[in-house]
DNA sequence: CCTTGCTTCTGTAGTCGCTACAGGATGCAT
DNA sequence: ATGCATCCTGTAGCGACTACAGAAGCAAGG
């Protein structure tokens, strides 16, 4: 049984994280020492690693939530991760394709201003009804 | 002048979030009527027109707030604008690059779930030492 | 004038996912 | 015992909103 702070070097967890996870119920209870210390076992830091690749990828807490329920083993689990993937995986390439086209917005936008001038294109731009 | 409701269908922007402009100090103070109301004139509107631009650009509230004083009339405003622009420009092109990598990830992971399987490929990567 | 329905006000709290204290207790090595 | 590191709970804050609750104001219609 290894304390918190060990558990969040080993899961690259942060400890107030891992304790807002707690508190979230995204991760369970851990037991606890007489002194009231937490203590994870190596199911509970692998479940932190889980929670922390999903983050990295993006998933959103209430994904995380049902993949962690998902993965205690089910004969549908595969069809439903996939499921909340790709829906993910969608809600990524479409805030790709918007900040995509913001770029483009914004490099025309950068491009007016080249020079020091008194009545900035941009600014004009910006202001126009 | 204007009442807060003609000026939120007028400028884009809702009621409740020009009011916490206004407390956030983004726009300045407006006339009010005898009973309280909040009165809008026409640069009250474009400023919040402005502000509006800028958010659907991506700018955050802090390089708003800058463009809007450089608004006011410098002879260094152009230069300063592309400043600001390009540093944002940088960021979201960082995103775009941050989340262009994250899909990638994504949608090789996503692709490993084909069928029903008790043990999901997936969920086994993403619990993996 | 009264009623009705809509608009507007202030203050407060919440969203998401953390992050950072403050103040106190515990654990361990010297 | 001392000193330092670790850990605890509770609270507040970040950015940019968003949504009430309860009360007051406004304008049109009867």
């Amino acid at each position: 049984m290894h304390p918190i702070g060990e558990v969040a070097r080993r899961s690259g967890v942060t400890i107030e994280t891992i304790r807002y996870y707690e508190r979230e119920g995204v991760v369970p209870l851990p037991d606890r020492s007489a002194s009231g210390r937490r203590l994870y076992d190596s199911a509970g830091i692998a479940r932190l690693r889980f929670v922390k690749r999903c983050r990295d990828l993006g998933f959103p807490i209430e994904d995380i939530r049902a993949l962690l329920a998902l993965s205690k083993g089910d004969s549908k689990a595969c069809s439903d991760v996939k499921l909340i993937g790709e829906r993910h995986l969608r809600d990524v390439r479409d805030k790709i394709a918007d900040l995509t086209r913001l770029e483009a917005a914004l490099a025309d936008l950068v491009a007016e201003c080249d020079e020091q001038r008194p009545h900035c294109p941009v600014l004009r731009q910006l202001f126009a009804d």
